[in-house]
RNA sequence: GCCGGGAUUGCCUAGCCUGGUAAGGCGCAGGCUUGCUAAGCCUGUGGGGAUUUUCCCCGCGUGGGUUCAAAUCCCACUCCCGGCGCCA
């Protein structure tokens, strides 16, 4: 979330953030809330510092006196609880507003009403030239009985696929080769419980405003994870680190389950499911140095597509595009040859201090004379299942898929025939 | 799941029996002192509010209750540790 105090302080650059998002919040609402929440709240303070006062009294009179007192005391008390309901009523009404205002877009983030007004800040790789005409990956996928479809809609309804034969195996080494580089890099490797507290996915920002998105269990008040984001963001929360312990990097692979409610299907084959994997990236910083480790963050993303020799592009997403708790969001699209376009399989965003405010995570030292707001990054590192779809589609062949050469050691295999 | 022990401020710990408004250490920050990579001393340290050198409120796992007054007594719940049961 925001700071309040910068709504008391500076309404207008809220203001003006909400209008680069295209949004329409009742802003003048919320102001009013905080201004009568505090006018009350000071009235309630001033009646418990009354008795306060009567009780530290109470002990040093005689009877006569600690009857009168006792007596007024039963008196203030009825104030002060009508007082807390009205307080706690309108901390409430200001807070689930506060909590729907999403994160303020950084300077350097372009201006725009959707994904067509995305800026493209780099390309890499040279498309193939194809001598017959390539498929697309989920006809790939049955012509070398690697992907199952139809078995994974029998297991668990539509938006689920199973993989099978190499194809399970080349998932699975996809995964390992993207931990490991990172790890390489300095990225610290969880495995994190795939599921998360109602507090954690809030922390994140994708409670409440995505709770449609997510799947909940039904006896234990816990969130199936969209992404591993939730568990590294929030394996912190609460905490207060140490300056010297800053920057943290950490890699996870994760199961991300997403409902998608409501969604039409945009993208066909694995491309749009409930549950896909995915080797996620967080970044924990001082404010300081947030912007330039994004940098950084994207390239170590980029990285995997340049071992595996995937032509993509990176983008950089305008004010209408950017997501809920993100300040300045790049997406990695991975190029997909028998679309004849790029996909989305990573993105990689700066949150500041929108989550760390949320989950109460702080750092001291380096100067700094009061506890201070980390900020939080995260980024995909990549979608294991789009990452998948793009090596089957660049490096198909008319009787063959070929194993890019880093991943051979973790397959064990070079190629899948028709004959697997 | 059952029985017992526990949860105190960024961390560690005292206070709980016997109710009177959180003591100490570490860390961190600032200041002072010193002729040497050090040490010592002093001050500050969570959240919120205001008329912001100051004052006030809240805060002892969470939520209730008793009381003029709760870290302290009572009840429920959560989590941690140990024992038993179950178990990939």
């Amino acid at each position: 979330m925001i700071d309040i105090t910068l709504i008391r302080k500076n309404p207008k650059i809220v203001e003006e953030a909400l209008k680069k998002r295209n949004l329409d919040f009742p802003l003048d609402k919320l102001i009013e809330y905080d201004k009568l929440y505090r006018q009350k709240l000071k009235e309630l303070e001033k009646n418990r510092h009354i008795k306060n006062e009567l009780t530290l009294k109470f002990p040093k009179v005689n009877e006569e006196e600690k009857q009168k007192i006792a007596q007024e005391i039963k008196r203030i008390d009825e104030i002060i609880n009508s007082l807390e309901k009205e307080v706690k009523e309108l901390k409430e009404n200001r807070d689930n507003l506060l909590y729907r205002i999403p994160n303020i877009p950084h300077e350097s983030v372009p201006y725009g009403k959707g994904e067509e007004d995305n800026v493209t800040v780099r390309e890499w790789g040279e498309k193939r030239v194809f001598k017959f005409k390539p498929l697309p990956h989920y006809i790939l996928g049955e012509k070398f009985n690697i992907i199952d479809f139809n078995r994974g809609v029998k297991l668990a309804g539509s938006g689920f696929y199973a993989l099978k034969n190499k194809g399970a195996a080349l998932e699975r080494a996809l995964i390992n080769f993207m931990i490991d580089t990172h790890v390489k890099k300095g990225y610290k490797e969880i495995f994190p419980p795939f599921l998360i507290t109602t507090e954690g996915a809030f922390g994140t920002g994708h409670l409440p405003k995505f709770a449609d998105d997510m799947y909940k269990t039904e006896k234990d008040d816990l969130w199936l994870l969209p992404t591993a984001e939730l568990a590294l963001v929030n394996f912190h929360a609460d905490e207060t680190l140490n300056y010297k312990d800053l920057p943290i990097y950490y890699v996870a692979y994760s199961a991300c389950f997403r409902r998608e409610a409501g969604r039409h299907v945009d993208l066909k084959g694995v491309l749009r499911v409930h549950q896909f994997n995915k080797v996620e990236l967080v970044k924990i910083t001082t404010p300081e140095t947030s912007f330039e480790e994004l940098e950084k963050l994207v390239n170590d993303a980029e990285e995997i597509l340049r071992l595996l020799n995937i032509p993509y592009r990176v983008r950089l997403l305008c004010t209408g595009d950017l997501g809920f708790a993100s300040a300045k969001t790049y997406d990695i699209e991975a190029w997909f040859p028998s679309q004849n376009k790029y996909i989305e399989v990573s993105s990689c965003s700066n949150c500041t201090d929108f989550q760390a405010r949320r989950i109460n995570l702080k750092f001291v030292g380096g100067g700094r004379k009061t506890p201070e707001y980390v900020h939080t990054l995260n980024g995909s590192g990549l979608a294991v299942g789009r990452t998948f779809a793009a090596i089957l589609e660049n490096y198909q062949e008319e009787d063959r898929i070929i194993i890019p050469e880093v991943l051979r050691p973790y397959t064990g295999f070079s190629e899948i025939t028709l004959e697997d």
